[in-house]
DNA sequence: CTGAAAGCGCTTACAG
DNA sequence: CTGAAAGCGCTTACAG
């Protein structure tokens, strides 16, 4: 049987609320905290967290919710949320949805009865209907890499715009003008910021896009090999190709070995978010890079900074509670950077 | 304020032990039931899992701990684990020891102070002494992938010795003989395990390995790439290759397209557990996979086994328990398959 | 089938 | 600084 405060406090020869606030933190005096010590040291005492959970209606717990485990972009970002989170003690249920969006509602609603104390999601849509009864619930969400259209809600994003502007400006710049781009699933909100960035770039130079050269995918290896290859396969294959994450960057990579195309005689290219590849293959390949580390810190900050009682007064002060109809979430926005490689020719 | 139920009990008129005795599934008769249905609908009550939690102690929640959350193979695993307890209503802790075997008794830990009710761990090495001891606590340990030396486990294996002699015979049997295999970290339970079955597959067939075919990495696409690498600058190369898992099959076929080889006819192939890629590139790869699907399945099944006392009366047949200390454990081998390609070239 | 009551292991004002 | 006591929201024998 687990030791209780009970033990802990009769061992020690003092009160269990004496115990209970040397745990928490507070003072005690010197030889009472040493027996406290003692006495939790030799009965291998826990807190239990239920019993505190209970009194505190914490658990102590956040729920992240993904679209799917099989993409590294959201892996790099987990595993940043929860090393951040168990610095502060808080654990991390992970929710995946396997790729089916329908299952977000369900894990949502799996998240609120395991009574997590707030959610980071990456929706799969545009908007949650399962995400408003949190946040009405009193559950904070913080979104990652995603914007709703029908709710403001803290969220935490990257500049992709100017991101595939940068990389698509490089590109222009070495002179090319028929450039392939391999985008993800039209509607979400990184393909649709990653597209304004691509014709921005055109736009800024006083130049016309070609929307031929624009491919969506699924984001997948497979999505990128075969998006590749259908560039390449038009009358007028670009003279360039810019990959816009990090599956669909090996893919293509795949694909242009392949083909026997070489990079960059044959083929510019410009990839994103896989620093380990750019410099596995000759020549190093220019990378657009996200920084995911710090996506998943600021998230866990930005959660642990709504969880945390401390900042009432400020909250008071700018009016934005969770409760004010004219709440509008806190945004931050993060930058990538453009990693040069060799893998553009210019002509 | 969230409801509680005593509020449902007050709004359904009867006793908070009936709506309990309703929740959890007794018999009410149908005019309460509806009456309790409703009442729980208008005040979109959930059960305070804590409250609960306390009084049956348990947590409902499982820690799974793994190496590395950016190996495909352990996010395999993960997603369905996580699919099968969340079926049985159980959440999913993960922690990730991000590659640094010395996190994984703090978060070992961790989990302990979560009061997790089992733990699904993937251990980095051969033994652990945090694990024994959560054992020890009564808190049941299920491992995968891997095997204790010092201590004897639950757990569920595939049998990589089978399978990467099927692999390995397959390319003998195209009569090669310099067969090049990338192996993971020297001492791991898989790397012994598929290393034993290369050699044995030399040995039925009367053969003899050679050592300096034979290639250890950190399971990495990097490493990986490097391996093929080497191998093929070995005075005498190998005339096929053989890598052991998702992420240096991918490095490798990255540098054998890069180094202008084609598969089959400069050099044979054969990758692991990379499903999605064996279609991708032409010809198909010859692919060994393991049933990573299944994996997590029957892992978070053994622990929902270990964890329902209805088998009571079954382990005291078997006379084990985890007290018995000639308890064995309960170990689950399942079996891969060798995906045949065109990547072999008969020689 | 239903209800009154004890108790799970904590935290937290409130006294002292 | 310390302790007695109430109470968090459930479940579970035990009566009826």
């Amino acid at each position: 049987m687990a030791a209780t405060i009970k033990d802990v406090a009769r061992l020690a020869g003092l009160s269990i609320a004496t115990v209970s606030k040397y745990i928490n933190g507070g003072h005690v005096i010197d030889a009472n905290s040493a027996a406290i010590e003692q006495a939790i040291k030799t009965l291998d005492y826990r807190v239990n967290t239920m019993a505190r959970g209970l009194k505190t209606k914490k658990t102590k717990s956040i729920g992240v919710l993904i679209p799917s485990v099989r993409m590294v972009f959201c892996m790099d970002i987990i595993s940043a949320i929860e090393d951040e989170l168990s610095r502060e003690n808080f654990s991390t249920m992970i929710c995946d949805c396997q790729g089916r969006p329908e299952q977000e509602a369900v894990k949502i609603e799996f998240l609120l009865e395991k009574q997590v104390d707030g959610i980071i999601m990456m929706p799969s849509s545009n908007s949650s209907e399962a995400a408003r009864r949190a946040a009405l619930a009193g559950i904070p969400v913080v979104l990652v890499d995603r914007r709703f259209n029908t709710m403001e809600c803290d969220r935490v994003l990257v500049d992709n715009r100017q991101l595939a502007e940068d990389a698509t400006t490089e590109l222009l710049q070495a002179g090319h003008r028929r450039i392939g781009i391999i985008c993800g699933p039209e509607d979400i909100y990184t393909t649709v910021q990653r597209l304004n960035g691509y014709y921005q770039a055109y736009e800024k130079l006083g130049l016309e896009a070609y929307n031929d050269c624009i491919s969506f995918s699924d984001y997948s290896l497979e999505g990128g090999y075969k998006a590749l290859d259908s560039l390449m396969e038009l009358p007028e294959p670009p003279t360039a190709v810019l990959a816009t994450n990090y599956e669909t960057t090996i893919g293509s990579v795949m694909a242009i070995n392949r083909s026997g195309l070489k990079i960059p005689e044959d083929l510019s290219f410009v990839g994103f978010d896989s620093l380990d590849m750019s410099t596995l293959v000759t020549p190093a390949l220019t990378m657009a890079i996200q920084p995911v580390q710090e996506i998943g810190e600021q998230a866990a900050r930005l959660m642990l900074r709504r969880l945390d009682p401390q900042d009432k007064n400020k909250k008071s002060e700018s009016g934005q509670t969770h409760s004010d109809n004219k709440y509008k979430g806190e945004e931050i926005i993060l930058t990538g950077k453009l990693n040069r490689g060799a893998s553009i020719k210019t002509i």
